[in-house]
DNA sequence: CGCTTTAATGATCGATCGATGAACAAGATC
DNA sequence: GATCTTGTTCATCGATCGATCATTAAAGCG
C-alpha cells in the first residue's frame, strides 16, 4: 500500500500568518472547545500546544486569560436563547402543549451540548455573573409568560406556580447533566422524555399535553 | 468598656502539636469546604492558610494533593445514602405518596448541602468515577425499587418508566443545583415544591400523591 | 529537671504558571 | 526582487505551584 506521499499529512491547520479576526476566532473557538473539556483553570500553553501555534501568540490577542475566558463566555451564551421563543409561547392558536413541546425541543437542541453544559457549569461554580443573568432573563422572558398561559389554558381550579415550571424546567435539564457533566447513559430520543415530562406536568392542571 | 485581657482571643485554633488524627481530621474538614468554594485546583498554601499552619504540614499527613481530595471525597460521600431508605420505600403499610415525600424529605436534608453539592459537581466535572458509582447506586438501590412500588400502587393503564422517576428526581435535585451553584433565590420551604412535584407525578399515574 | 519522641516549622527545590518584549519571517506592494 | 508591514516565534521574566528535608520546639516520662 502506499504510494502516497506521508508527507504534509496533517489535516491540522499549520499554515500560518492568518488574518487578525480569523486567527481570533480560531483562538476562541479552540478556547470553548479545551476550557469545557478541562476547566477554566485548563493552562493557556496546552491550549496553544492544540492550536498548534505559541503561548504567546495567544497574547497577541487577549491581553490576559480573564479576557479570553471572557470572549469564551461571550461566544459560548451566544444565541443559546431565542428571539422567536416568546411569539411562540404566547401564540394560543395552537394548544399550549404543542408549544411547550416545541419550545423544549429547540430549546434542547440548544442548550443539549457538551461545551455549553460544560461551560455554564464551571462559570456558575466559579461565580460568573453571567449565569445569574442568564437563568433570570430565562424566568422573566421565558418561564413567567409560559406560566401565564398554562393559567390561561388551565381549567383547574389548582394553578401551577413558578416554582412548579422550575421543577419541570429542572427535570428536563437534568437530561443534559446526567449525559454532559456526569456522562452517564441517557435515554436515546429525549424528545419523547421531554415530551412526557411535559404531558404530566399539565395532565395535574387539567390541560391536554402533547 | 473593656477591662478583659485581648490576649488569646482568638477563637482560631492555635494551638500546636495535636495527636495526629486529630490534625488529620481536621485537615480533611476544612479541605472539605475550602474545595468546595473554590474548587479542586484550590492551591495547598492557601488550605494551610485557612487551618492556621504550614503548608509543608499538610504534606505530613498527605503524600500528594491527589491523596487529600480523595480523603474529601470519602468524607463527603460517607452518609450521604441511608440504610433505612431500601426498607422505607419497600414499606406497604404505608402509601406510596407518603414513602416518597419522606424519602425525598430525608434525602433533601442530606444532598441539600452547600460543601456536597459543589464537591459532587467539582468531581462530576474532573470526571471521577465516584459520581457514576453513586449514580449507579441511587438508581439500583432506589430508583428502581421506587418505580417497582409505583407500578404496584398505580392502577393507571399507562405505567411509569424509570427516565420518567428520573425526571422527577431531576426536578428536585434542581432545586439544590440552583441553591448551590448557581446562588440563585430558591423556595423558603422546598419540602413543599418537592411534595407538589411528587404529587403531579403520582396524579399522572391515578396514585394518591402526598 | 534532663531526656526522648515527634508534631510542626522554615527554607528551598524543580516545574510550571501567566505575561512580556525582542527577533524573525510570511505576505503584500511597487 | 527589494522593501515594508505585521503576524508569529523565541527567549525569558517574576510569581507561584506541589513537594522535600533539615531544623525546631512542644508534650510525655523517668
Amino acid at each position: 500500500m502506499g504510494g502516497t506521499e506521508p508527507a504534509e499529512a496533517r489535516p491540522e491547520i499549520d499554515r500560518r500568518r492568518l488574518p487578525p479576526e480569523e486567527r481570533q476566532q480560531q483562538i476562541v473557538d479552540e478556547a470553548v472547545r479545551f476550557f469545557a473539556e478541562v476547566g477554566l483553570d485548563g493552562k493557556t500553553r496546552e491550549l496553544a500546544r492544540r492550536l498548534g501555534v505559541t503561548q504567546s501568540l495567544i497574547f497577541k490577542y487577549f491581553e490576559t486569560k480573564q479576557d479570553l475566558i471572557e470572549a469564551v463566555y461571550g461566544r459560548v451564551y451566544l444565541e443559546r436563547i431565542s428571539p422567536d421563543w416568546p411569539t411562540l409561547i404566547c401564540d394560543r392558536s395552537r394548544p399550549i402543549g404543542e408549544r411547550m413541546s416545541i419550545f423544549y425541543r429547540d430549546y434542547g437542541s440548544r442548550i443539549f451540548d457538551h461545551d455549553w453544559m460544560r461551560i455554564f457549569m464551571f462559570s456558575g461554580l466559579a461565580g460568573a455573573e453571567l449565569n445569574k443573568r442568564y437563568l433570570t432573563h430565562l424566568s422573566k422572558t421565558l418561564l413567567e409568560p409560559l406560566l401565564k398561559e398554562i393559567r390561561v389554558a388551565a381549567s383547574s381550579p389548582s394553578e401551577p406556580t413558578l416554582e412548579d415550571l422550575w421543577s419541570l424546567h429542572g427535570g428536563i435539564v437534568y437530561l443534559g447533566i446526567r449525559q454532559h457533566i456526569y456522562r452517564m447513559p441517557t435515554p436515546e430520543d429525549p424528545q419523547h422524555e421531554i415530551d412526557r415530562a411535559i404531558g404530566r406536568f399539565l395532565g395535574s392542571f387539567d390541560v391536554e399535553g402533547p
